[in-house]
DNA sequence: GACCTGCTGCGGAATG
């Protein structure tokens, strides 16, 4: 903890309590760093605030030092944690609690895996610090909400672990509601720190951790960044070139590979193992790391990635979180990084040792250009894409999470929660609490209205005489069970076993027959049974296999991001992060935006098909297919385009135009939608209500109007 | 749409 110090003199060192300030001499603790030095006075005088720094930094200590300096009564909680991952609270748990061992502070952490005895302990005399889940908070106040005021009166504070983790999401909007019904709960504001990585809009992340009243203070880490090394790295052909050039990097050291499917992680492993036992040495260095993989064997692959000296681990998005791997050498992306802020965050996977740079290499491979093959893929986009990230990157520039979402489905969730927590609610009261003071700031009160009727056909709400909602006989059944409390899905998930050891789940997206090859955990396998009854898929081991079919195109890729490729295009600088085989791909690109005059007329016949580059980001382009389709175009998003099939360009011309115009509403493009059941409680939801939480997390009108006018003719 | 994440209370059997 105290590598890297800062050895100066500090001020805010001297506020500290005095038992704080002993036990961080005896750590050996030369000084403060930036952020634990800045983060003292906020805290101490009871603000919200936001500590934003990288990992590994010494955030949780920034944190708590102050906050356990705090004049406290001996007795009842002090400080309540919320951490999006069950590792993380045993992490954390870990630090803190010789600290609070010497302060004589009980710290407790509480999650699914936690015995049922320790939490007993705890709800019997409540005290210390509380490490927990948003859905054991969920759970606690739905199945014990009379007891809620005893166990969470005496709160001094609360924090939020990886705050970045939440923003924007289901999960993130649970998380708000419950700290607003805590606070209800404890009849006044509980002070709250949240802990960050660094992001583009911090503001954002400040007014997400206190919705309404003052925007908290934040503490942004100035320390100067590392060297950074970036590479675009350019293939078109066979694939061959990147994997020779991979697998020489990945042969000494140790390294983190990122793919964007888990199908991909477990070809990229497999190819890896042979060609290293081709060459006469152990396949042992290479492991696979993703969220289907039993969690013992991605422990394996996080010890031997944190011990061993060669080691390489082909990653999903599963290594981008905060779990400890130590420092590693060098960072491989396959393809296009899903989005500018998770590459940052994958980069500074490498590099943390003192004097090291980090390295991020991006193998962008493209297949060769025929005659046939359209405008749309003859632009080179996975070159240009990853080439315009860099760019946003070395801005600073991250994707803001999108506002103005509904979210009704953990609306619907938070409603039976909390009618469950109060045994019956008002209808004004519950929208007074979630809504007009609460997170759900965008539903009105004719909105609640229409959903607690949605809920009472569902048979999930029923109304008494005197008016109070009280759960129904599905509601009662819907809050007892343990699903309940997360506010998302997962889908089915089968077993896979080989022998008597469980080596990972598989998501079952489509049938799986007795016989089928795949690869799993790096190696072979072939089906010798599918259990339906008990979701168990029996495996052994096979000389020969494909990916399991995960399927799926990719993430939503950003407005900004789209725009900087047409910067891209439109320019002739060739950056100096991109290897030669990318600068071939980008020069070829860049003639065929040139040849198509795309600068010019975005909009062009292709056969029968009408192409259209708006260089806008998927919600928009989704959204702008979707109006072109209200037109009765057959019109759908392809790439980075929008295809009209069987359509002349004067007619799409005209129908652009016209939607410029007079953009049509949000229901008439929703029709033409026809899964809008995304989110777990959205099936319990009327069409109207459904329609309009499709349209406020999905589209983008604004962005597509905008886009139509500009794909119009000049002076048309 | 890729990728992630999480979970209570009780009954019954076995053990000391």
């Amino acid at each position: 903890m105290s590598d890297g110090g800062v050895p100066r003199r500090s001020s805010g060192f001297d506020r500290l309590s005095e038992r704080i300030r002993r036990w961080a001499w005896r750590q050996g603790w030369e000084g403060l760093r930036d952020v634990q030095e800045r983060a003292i006075e906020p805290i101490l005088a009871g603000r919200d605030v936001v500590l934003a720094s990288a990992t590994a930094s010494g955030k949780t200590e920034a944190a708590f030092l102050p906050l356990l300096s705090r004049p406290a009564d001996e007795r009842g909680l002090r400080v309540l944690t919320l951490s999006p991952l069950k590792a993380l609270i045993n992490d954390q748990c870990r630090r803190l609690e010789p600290l609070g061992d010497t302060l004589g502070i009980p710290v407790t952490p509480w999650h699914g895996d936690v015995p049922q005895a320790r939490k007993r302990t705890l709800r019997v005399r409540p005290a210390g610090i509380l490490l927990i889940t948003p859905e054991s908070i969920e759970a606690m106040l739905a199945t014990r909400g009379s007891g809620a005021a005893a166990f969470f009166g005496s709160l001094d504070y609360v924090v939020v672990d990886e705050l970045h983790s939440f923003i924007a999401t289901e999960r993130g909007r649970q998380l708000q509601s419950l700290l607003h019904r805590l606070e209800m709960v404890i009849g006044r504001p509980v002070p709250r720190v949240g802990l960050s990585a660094t992001l583009g809009d911090l503001g954002q992340a400040a007014r997400f951790l206190r919705p309404d009243g003052l925007l908290p203070d934040i503490v942004e880490s100035t320390v100067a960044r590392r060297d950074v090394k970036l590479q675009v790295r350019g293939y078109c052909g066979d694939g061959d070139g990147a994997n020779d050039h991979l697998y020489g990097v990945v042969a000494r050291g140790t390294h983190i590979i990122f793919a964007n499917q888990r199908a991909e992680v477990e070809v990229r492993v497999q190819e890896l193992k042979r060609r290293a036992e081709g060459d006469g040495r152990s396949g042992d260095a290479f492991w696979a790391h993703h969220g289907s993989l039993a969690k013992e064997l991605r422990e394996d692959a996080e010890t031997a990635l944190r011990d061993a000296r060669d080691t390489t681990v082909v990653a999903t998005t599963t290594l981008e979180l905060g779990i400890d791997v130590g420092s590693v050498d060098t960072i491989a992306q396959l393809g296009a990084p899903p989005s500018v802020s998770s590459m940052r965050q994958r980069l500074g996977r490498s590099g943390r040792r003192e004097g090291d740079s980090s390295v991020l290499r991006i193998y962008a491979e493209e297949l060769p250009l025929t005659a046939r093959t359209p405008p749309q893929d003859q632009l080179r986009e996975t070159v240009v894409q990853s080439a315009a990230m860099v760019q946003l990157l070395v801005e600073g520039y991250n994707e803001t999470p999108r506002r103005g979402a509904l979210h009704l489905s953990t609306l619907v969730q938070q409603v039976l929660s909390l009618v469950a927590q109060r045994g019956g609610i008002r209808a004004d009261d519950g929208w007074r609490a979630l809504c007009a003071t609460g997170p759900f700031r965008e539903v009105t009160p004719a909105l609640f209205t229409s959903l607690l009727r949605d809920l009472a056909d569902h048979d999930l709400l029923s109304q008494m005489h005197d008016g109070t909602i009280v759960l129904g006989l599905e509601g009662e059944r819907v809050v007892n069970h343990y699903d309940f409390y997360t506010a998302f899905v997962t889908s089915d998930e089968y077993r896979l076993v080989a022998g008597t050891q469980t080596i990972g789940t598989l998501p079952v997206t489509r049938p799986i027959a007795i016989g089928d090859l795949m690869l799993f955990a790096g190696r072979r396998w072939r089906v010798t049974d599918v259990r339906g009854r008990e979701r168990i898929i029996e495996l052994v081991p096979a000389p020969g296999g494909k990916a399991p079919a995960f399927g799926g195109a990719g993430a939503a890729v950003d407005d900004a991001v789209r725009a900087q490729m047409r910067k891209l295009y439109e320019s002739d600088g060739l950056p100096t992060f991109v290897d030669g085989g990318a600068q071939e791909l980008l020069a070829e690109g860049r003639r065929s935006f040139r040849r198509l005059e795309l600068a010019e007329q975005p909009v062009l016949a292709w056969g029968d098909t009408v192409v259209a580059f708006p260089w806008i980001g998927d919600r928009a382009l989704n959204t702008l297919a979707l109006m072109l389709a209200s037109r009765g175009l057959r019109a759908a998003p392809d790439g980075v385009a929008v295809l009209v099939q069987d359509a002349a360009v004067g007619e799409v011309v005209d129908a652009l135009r016209a939607l410029a115009q007079a953009p049509p509403e949000a229901s008439t493009l929703t029709e033409k939608v026809q899964n809008k059941q995304l989110e777990k409680h959205h099936w319990r939801l009327g069409p109207e209500l459904l329609a309009a939480d499709y349209a406020s997390s999905r589209l983008d009108i604004a962005g597509a109007v905008r886009a139509a006018a500009n794909l119009l003719p000049v002076g048309g």
